[in-house]
DNA sequence: GGCAATGTCTACCAATTGGTAGAGAATTTT
DNA sequence: AAAATTCTCTACCAATTGGTAGACATTGCC
């Protein structure tokens, strides 16, 4: 079916411009005038422009959790794990922005889908904090609260990798090789703070 | 005057709202009847909306210099300095949030006024960087690219502050006592990032 | 060929948007 | 007291918003 296909470019370019303008600033005529199609098509697939951000949460929702499925298919340990969360995260940032500016829209104290997120991730939440307890109790990663820990991995992870205005403010264009320093700068970051307190390295 | 009352009650409601709902979801008729005051008084005070946006955005950055110039008068060094700034940011999170987010809504990458907070921004941001540098040096910090440490800083902080939402999502009512814990939770993870590879300097 | 379903369109619409023009009140200056 | 300035208001306006109604085309099926 043609329309199906118009169906799946509604919900990607829309995704594209809520997670670049945000929901307020993104107009369904302009959406269709990007999309090539009239106003009445979208709303013919989505009743709504609330059901079409809706459907769009969702969707990022899956890719997301898709992301952190395959991140961890590797059953890797301690940092290592941690590492390639961030490296996946990272990659996401760099061929689908859009889907981190979405995350930061629907996180909005006001958003009216904040709890339908929520509903989403949770699952992947709950096996984040799971892998912490198990690694810290394993001696693998720093004690501290889980949640609050979480909470603060969310906090440098996203921010280091939506917050591009903030790094051309300070001066650094963000080039592919950039993304590079800050993924390694980050993780050299994260490695400091989770390691365990205990000196595994040898000292040189 | 009353009149320029009425310009500071403007001022200050339209950061809450900016900063709350963001520049396309905040209309001038909503903004005024807030303020008990018609849309063209609002007008009268500042040409345009945006011209408003302008405004607030150059207040916000005001406040958030004076809170770091105040954090900063103490003249602390390594690790202490940086709890003392943390430590004001989140008072300045608790009192008023909608500075931060403000913050974010300017960050955003299609922000009309992206680089004029930037403007205002760089002095701090410069002040920041040679105190990173001064400190890397003296050995009070774990050696780093200060430019890159500064950037995880900043997620680290903004993001532990902003994203309210997110300890909602995933159970934590943000209330007063969440938000010590978070502060102290986030110390805890920026000591670990921070401090010396080497024992810590055995103050007498 | 006829026909029903599917999908996109044109034609509207009421409400809201940021903004203009200028009247009228209050206050200050002369 | 008169005049000028300062401030807030009413009355509009054109453009844009999300959304409805229904015509028109295309397709697969009998």
């Amino acid at each position: 079916m043609a329309g199906s296909d118009t169906r799946r470019r509604i919900l990607d370019t829309a995704l594209a411009a809520f997670g670049r303008d945000g929901y307020a600033a993104t107009s369904l005529d302009a959406l269709a005038a990007e999309l090539g199609v009239r106003k009445q098509t979208i709303l013919y697939w989505f009743p709504s422009k609330l059901d079409l951000f809706e459907a769009v949460v969702d969707d990022a929702a899956e890719g997301l959790a898709d992301a952190f499925d395959e991140a961890a298919a590797g059953g890797l340990a301690g940092l290592d794990q941690v590492q390639a969360i961030v490296d996946r995260v990272f990659r996401l940032a760099v061929h689908r922005p859009e889907v981190l500016g979405l995350v930061r829209e629907v996180t909005r104290p006001e958003s009216p889908t904040a709890s339908r997120l929520g509903a989403r991730i949770r699952p992947l939440y709950d096996r984040a904090r799971d892998f912490l307890v198990r690694e810290m109790e394993a001696g693998r990663l720093r004690r501290s609260d889980p949640a609050m820990l979480l909470l603060s991995l969310y906090s440098a992870v996203v921010g280091m990798v939506t917050e591009l205005e903030v790094q051309r403010i300070v001066g650094f264009e963000p080039t592919l090789r950039s993304t590079v320093m800050r993924r390694r700068e980050l993780m050299r970051f994260l490695r400091a703070a989770l390691a365990p307190e205990n000196p595994a390295p040898a000292a040189p």
